[in-house]
DNA sequence: AAACCGAGCTGGAACGTTCCAGAAGGCGAG
DNA sequence: CTCGCCTTCTGGAACGTTCCAGCTCGGTTT
């Protein structure tokens, strides 16, 4: 450490100075960090990590950045990672498994002091052989829980519910749903839409449509269930497929919502920008991300028991949504 | 390192053996594989970057996740790093000057061996300094060039240019300008589309309203200008002033693109997400990235002189623009 | 005056790698 | 048989920090 040097003290004495030790007299305090200043000196963290065993990083890794989804999540996490004194480094994994296995590497190697997992793509394996070398939270919902690893998620089948009982509410019978892929969540929408319109007493309206991840597929989809089932209402499983709805019904002369009420869910930015203002499910996005992070330091502070969360989502009324027609 | 006690072997020949090195005997190369793998090694990041003096890491660095024109040139970037053995990492400003500074920093006290800055916000000065440490290319048009650094750019004189004479050839004469805060690219879409319609023999039908970031104040500018000008045509600075536009003819029964035409600029999702579908004025974003990860590449190979890249847009067409109302 | 104390400082080990000089042993050429 | 060379392997230094045990020196207590 030249610091030391051209200060004329131990490079002990320079490293407790810059870290604010107590034990270090007022002037030679001041004239360390005034050399310090000169030569703009930065620490070096990987040094530090080292000899440590702890870096303050923590690993944010997330299958697609193009996803707003994902990004509220990770506006929380930072946010509590700052006010701990971490900082969050995110790693991408393009929407593509291999490479989110690579990035979960690459943190790892790193030695991150944890990680957030937002995505559900990678194999339980994975995470529960990842858990081994540092403490990993995953956002989202497991096919199957990993073990050593903490889950946070929203309660799927209580925001099916919310948007059943809300059509419901202004008069709807003939409720549809556009289902997603096989994904855990898309599945969980599915069987809460099921239970909520039996609960309702409308077993017998209930209507599934299923789509892929892709645009194509989606439209297609909709088109298909406003000609098959003739709905007044949609309840889509996310707020793309929603849009997908609004975008047929505008294409068929379908006035949204007097005649066709439509429902999404993850309150994205989309439903705040499309016309008509989707109605849509909110995820508390960013609560979950800070609740990962508090799940993360419980970790390093020693819990071993697994955890988790599962959190309310509430409904946000907009004006994709009206009264039933008459008739 | 245990692996080395565990096969009966030095440390050193430990990292040659795993590093892929040509001297270690098959037998022996292949025992100690088998140790490190039975005991699930990893190497050390931390370590292997003190000693070496390189990390493999880059560094992007952005102002706003949920930007997707920001996503795009990470895509551009992550596929470059990749290709060149580097994994890139990305550090989050959030929208605050203050926090991308010290984003920066963090990423520089890692020993990142490049920084990717994907923002405008950064004052010169920082770079500069910052540029001493690593490597740092800037993707976005800065108000003043940081000695030091090397930027990419869209020529954003030439967008506007195409998109002035995109309206002009449909016939359109009162094509107005929503422009953006003072942001450096803001000003010379500005500066572009006035100089384009002297060209276009239209100086006299030049209207500018400017507008700040917010959705309320688009909102206000959208319908002064579609109320005070009346134009037949609209060249937004961006796909969300566009936006707020189409919305405000949406509510005014002005029907999109027979009486009004709407041009943006980014070409971001939006674009061809809302109906009508967007016209809009494309960046060359992924190559953008790319690009950042060659100058970077260039500068670790030795390259001291700056460079400023500037790369053509392309206009897109699409539903929102049309022949202009007769009369 | 001896013993103790605390404030202020130092030297060296440690962290997990890579790198470098060089050692050991086998083999072919002279 | 000796020499040199090649292959395979080793030991220790180095990277920039933190941590720990311990040093020195003036002042206070007994």
């Amino acid at each position: 450490m030249d610091i030391a040097a051209a200060a004329g003290v131990s490079k002990s004495l320079v490293s407790l100075a810059l870290r604010g030790d107590e034990g270090v007299s007022d002037a030679t305090r001041a004239r360390i960090l005034g050399v310090a200043d000169e030569l703009g000196y930065r620490s070096n963290t990987l040094a530090r990590g080292l000899v440590q065993g702890r870096t303050m990083l923590l690993g944010v890794l997330l299958t697609d950045l193009a996803n707003p989804y994902h990004t509220e999540v990770v506006a929380g996490v930072e946010e509590a990672a700052d006010a701990e004194g971490f900082t969050a480094l995110l790693a991408h994994g393009r929407n593509d498994r291999r490479r989110l296995e690579q990035q979960l590497d690459a943190l790892l190697q790193l030695s991150v002091d944890g990680v957030v997992v937002i995505s559900s793509w990678l194999d339980p394996r994975v995470l529960t052989e990842a858990a081994r070398r540092a403490p990993v939270v995953m956002v989202g919902r497991p096919a199957e829980h990993p073990t050593g690893v903490d889950t946070v998620a929203n309660d799927d089948a209580a925001g099916a519910t919310a948007a059943v009982e809300h059509l419901a509410g202004l008069g709807h019978r003939r409720i549809a749903h556009i289902a997603g892929s096989r994904r855990p969540a898309a599945r969980a929408r599915r069987e809460g839409y099921l239970a909520a319109m039996r609960r309702a007493g409308l077993a017998a309206e209930a209507a599934v449509h299923t789509i892929g991840d892709d645009t194509g597929r989606r439209a297609a989809a909709a088109a298909e269930l406003l000609e098959a089932a003739a709905p007044t209402a949609v309840f889509a499983v996310n707020d793309l497929a929603a849009l997908a709805v609004l975008d047929r019904a505008h294409v068929l002369g379908v006035p949204v919502p007097d005649r066709l009420s439509v429902v999404g869910y993850d309150n994205t930015g989309l439903a705040e920008t499309v016309r008509p203002r989707l109605t849509s499910v909110d995820q508390p996005r960013a609560t979950m991300g800070r609740l990962a992070v508090t799940l993360l330091l419980e970790r390093l502070g020693g819990r071993t028991a697994d955890r988790r969360e599962v959190l309310p989502p509430t409904l946000i009324p907009r004006a994709s949504t009206g009264v039933a027609p008459a008739g």
